[in-house]
DNA sequence: CTTTTCTCCTGTATGC
DNA sequence: TGCATACAGGAGAAAA
């Protein structure tokens, strides 16, 4: 559930307390985390070991070190932290975590990296960056509405053409990224309109008024240091942002509705949770 | 090709 | 008290 809010919070954390320092050791354990590292874990702690560490950077949910060192010049750790991972920076003599998975020494012997996730979702590998400097691994997921390279009518193209629920299509990182459950809910509050609207349906000015609220909620998220919920969504020093006492819609079920007081609905979608204001935000006619 | 469903996990909350 | 179940959900693979 960290979304691009909470993963920026970390991005900035990663670019303060592990950029312009020198991997010495990398520890990993089981196979999961490193899955996605097709030549396995011992092979991904080799390469990174001797590493410089040039640069931390991030499109939408995807956060990535840009490495120089003996493996590859234009090379790149790659994370995700799925739902419920943690990046964090931590004495070498302060206890494990009950869920560590990977621990980044560096030859400065300061503190280390440790990648920690209770639910397992999340994980890393090595990847080549290409010519614009993206991971190969993730060319395919579209620029977050914070990226240079976002181009706002592309997007609203591309959800003109979509035949499917706009919070669907919000929800589709290909489509744009960064935007997950919680930013999703809270954009189409602020958009009055209804997640279950057929994307390509909605008018020009709507879709991009509703991605413009988008890129406003989470800006406004950021700046209080993310959303959390239950402490799991923390920055590099294990602290907690306090945007949830902001969120007007998402997890508010029975609350009235900040604008105009009706009580928040929660609705079944895609096995989870959508939550809107049945008076902003009336439901569609039904398909057919 | 587009769109939907399934699957991977474990801790917490709830109901019987 | 204990056991079963629901829920949180990002994203890739597989299916439709």
């Amino acid at each position: 559930m960290p979304e691009l809010p909470e993963v920026e919070v970390v991005r900035r954390g990663l670019a303060e307390h592990v950029v312009g320092r020198h991997i010495s050791d990398v520890q990993l354990s089981g196979h999961r985390v490193a899955r996605r590292h097709l030549a396995g874990p011992e092979d991904l702690a080799a390469r990174l070991r001797d590493s410089d560490v040039l640069d931390a950077r991030r499109r939408g949910k995807y956060l990535w070190l840009v490495l120089a060192g003996p493996a590859a010049d234009r090379s790149a750790l790659l994370l995700h932290l799925g739902m419920s991972g943690q990046l964090l920076v931590q004495p070498q003599d302060a206890a494990d975590e009950k869920h560590l998975h990977a621990r980044i020494r560096f030859s400065d012997n300061g503190p280390e990296l440790r990648f920690v996730d209770q639910r397992t979702f999340g994980g890393m590998a090595l990847a080549d960056l290409d010519d614009a400097g993206i991971p190969e691994p993730i060319r395919h997921i579209a620029p977050d509405p914070f990226d240079p390279a976002y181009d706002l009518e592309a997007v609203v193209g591309r959800l003109r053409a979509r035949q499917s629920e706009l919070k669907r299509a919000l929800l589709d990182q290909t489509v744009v990224s960064g935007i997950g459950n919680i930013y999703a809910d809270e954009a189409l509050w602020r958009a009055q309109v209804h997640g279950g609207r057929i994307a390509a349906s909605l008018s020009r000015p709507m879709l991009r008024r509703v991605l413009g609220h988008a890129r406003e909620v989470m800006a406004e998220a950021l700046g209080q240091g993310g959303t959390s919920f239950d402490a799991l969504y923390v920055n590099v020093n294990g602290a907690s942002g306090y945007f949830d006492r902001s969120l007007a819609a998402y997890g508010q079920e029975g609350r009235p509705c900040p604008r105009c007081g009706a009580p928040i609905r929660r609705e079944a979608f895609m096995g989870r949770s959508s939550f809107s204001c049945p008076r902003c935000q009336p439901r569609p006619r039904p398909r057919g």
